[in-house]
DNA sequence: GTCTATAGAAAGATAGAC
DNA sequence: GTCTATCTTTCTATAGAC
């Protein structure tokens, strides 16, 4: 969850992360509006105007909050694992298998995305980046997939993005709904070979120690 | 959007109904928990003290603005367009075409299904109990026509169920986010054919006054 | 049925002591 | 860097006049 060496992290920066992990978990438990300062100061043991020392305000928090884990994903997303069109696709079904072990991350998503199609919300700009990122990866693998497959699947790439971007989002809410009822992973993978594709989404070994 | 001829209704059943129709609005445009009743009461025209007159607290006006929306859609999805498979998947392939023409109202739901997956929403039990009759009756058309399908696709149908459901959803976000990128009717129609099946879902005519 | 007035709680944010 | 104390606003909800 941290993100540098903790033996290198001065004071400041250790307040300031764990404040960043107690934001995570209750935005993530309900939401942006339905959590106060207080409640996440409390959680990271300090006042809310010990806070209110590390962030300018309430708005702010959330997007470090999206930023800090959206870091992690797009390293992910434009390291080496997606040199190839496989492993975009891979790198985005591992996604989905990781989420499954998160569903208090699940829950951020799902509420402040949803908050956040008003165009005044604070994370507005950032999830439209998010999803124009995402849909131009997954629409390059899908060409790419599409015109090698055989028979050619005549599907069109950019849609297929669109379709296996909302199947993730949608299933989310269902997911966390019910989660023992639903397999996330294996609605993914069933619609990618819906699409006529046939591919090992085994994923990579996790990198490095 | 009011239930009644409004010839028959009585002063406090018109301001009822003025006060539902401004909740649904503002409960579309920012979510549950971002609105006042201040907000709605003004919206309608009366002061939030008189809307507490109409309804006993904040909770059960969202409970009752759901339950409003849903009467129109069970009536449609057990009514007599639904008879056979095609007609459920015409059905519901005609939420989303109606869906595009709302935008408030799908704000609403994405805003709500958000905030409801925490199990102490007022509205958890709400969303639960809509997959399942949504699901159900998807699963069972879907059966039916993975049947007859020449050559059998050999899908899951309650697989198949839920994945539509959760595009649907899904597509939802992004079609807010940016209403003119995205077609959620031409996303919903082409999953379908993606399953292998063929089917006109030209919807039927509304039925007459 | 709707209002004014207000209670009582909680929110975001700031000032200044330590 | 963190605290207490406080300001200001806004919220849900109630009481009682009209």
């Amino acid at each position: 969850m941290t993100e540098q060496s903790p033996r290198r992290m001065t004071k400041g920066e250790r307040t300031r992360a764990r404040i960043l992990d107690s934001a995570t978990e209750l935005f993530s438990r309900s939401g942006f509006h339905a959590v106060s300062l207080r409640d996440i100061a409390a959680h990271a043991g300090l006042t809310h105007a010990g806070l209110l020392h590390h962030f300018p305000g309430k708005e702010e928090l959330l997007v470090q909050v999206l930023g800090r884990r959206d870091r992690v994903d797009a390293r992910l997303l434009f390291g080496p694992g997606t040199a190839t069109p496989e492993g975009v696709l891979r790198t985005v079904v591992g996604f989905v298998a990781r989420n499954m072990t998160t569903p208090g991350l699940v829950g951020l998503y799902v509420k402040i995305s949803g908050e956040s199609v008003a165009p005044e919300h604070p994370a507005h700009a950032y999830f439209v980046d998010r999803y124009r990122v995402l849909r131009e990866q997954l629409t390059g693998a899908f060409a790419a997939l599409f015109a090698r497959a055989d028979p050619p699947p005549g599907h069109d790439p950019a849609l297929a993005a669109r379709q296996l971007l909302a199947l993730m989002d949608g299933l989310q809410t269902q997911w966390l709904l019910e989660p023992d009822a639903v397999d996330m992973h294996a609605a993914v993978t069933a619609f990618i070979r819906q699409l006529g594709l046939d591919l090992d989404l085994t994923p990579e070994p996790a990198p490095g120690p």
